[in-house]
DNA sequence: GTCTATAAATAGATAGAC
DNA sequence: GTCTATCTATTTATAGAC
């Protein structure tokens, strides 16, 4: 019961960072989602920081499990390009939380939260793998800092060109999802 | 007098927003970084919205003057490039506002300002004639729709990367700056 | 642990003197 | 138009009964 109930409040959390960031979000509104009172969240957890951190940690630990169920047969190139998919549906999807960068408060306590520090390490170690197995083989320029080919990856997962072309209607979530990857991967120049 | 006390204003509103967003960014503190009172803000405009607003005005005056001022025997695809660049680089000095994309009171103050709106509409109309000629040249992919094109363009100007390559400390801006443009038209894989 | 009620702080906006 | 002082609403967080 106590973990289902911590369940609901993250899935709360999870939601409403996806849908209106860290600072619009009140703990109120996480309340209600989760059919509890305010002061039962702060039982569960210490302050709204802690809220965020959570709701990270989860969709860390999904990342990981991700991987893991990845073909390990696959190029490291089919490897990456699939976990842009995956980060980018659940952005459609309305799941990817997003966190402001600048928030030092927010940063305190995602630093200091061992469960999330660990899960970013072990996510950016494969995929900084894949990453330079990728150069090596030529399928990445090897030209570019795996670092920037890292971040690029990351920064693809709250891009908002999705919802952009989500909102204009033209277009369906697997077709705005091969035009991001597409042109994350292959550019927009012609070739 | 007056018209130099609002410029004061928009700088400072233009600084916060690209510092730490709308909803963290203060009344308060725009008046202390403007050298008034709050009151006297509130004289110069109704409100919060009002302020990102005419902040959103002034970067894309400074967008259409950059556009007047191109060499207009360039290729189209040179001239998009500038752009990218202009717009990377405007970020990295922490010049670049950026807003909530959500906010539906924010969204409605800025559908609601001409000067935003036609600002919007003529930047929008002059890059989405070079993305055109480009794709009938074959510079840029003509698979590639070019509202996903214009999208794109658009997203690079707030894009994180930048400013997680800047917090590394390995490469100064210009290094930056190339890194995602080439990503951005070039991609990431290999040719 | 959950609740109602409330504290304490903050932020957007305004009153009214000058 | 600028200021100080204040209002009003919201929000994070807590007290205390059950």
């Amino acid at each position: 019961m106590h973990q289902a109930r911590e369940d609901a409040i993250i899935t709360a959390v999870n939601r409403l960072l996806a849908e209106k960031g860290f600072d619009a979000m009140t703990v109120d509104e996480v309340a209600t989602a989760a059919g509890i009172a305010k002061a039962s969240v702060y039982k569960h957890f210490p302050g709204k920081e802690d809220l965020a951190a959570a709701a990270m940690v989860r969709v860390m630990r999904r990342a990981q499990a991700f991987l893991a169920g990845l073909p390990p047969g696959d190029a490291p190139l089919e490897q990456l390009k699939a976990v842009a998919r995956w980060t980018m549906r659940l952005q459609l999807a309305g799941e990817m939380p997003s966190l402001p960068s600048e928030n030092s408060r927010l940063r305190a306590a995602l630093m200091a939260d061992r469960a999330y520090m660990d899960g970013l390490m072990d996510v950016s170690e494969r995929l900084g793998g894949w990453i330079e197995e990728a150069q090596r083989q030529g399928a990445i320029n090897p030209k570019l800092p795996a670092i920037a080919v890292l971040y690029t990856l990351y920064a693809r997962a709250c891009d908002p060109v999705l919802g952009f072309l989500k909102l204009g209607g033209l277009y369906d979530d697997d077709a705005i999802v091969e035009l991001v990857v597409s042109t994350c991967f292959e550019g927009l120049t012609h070739r």
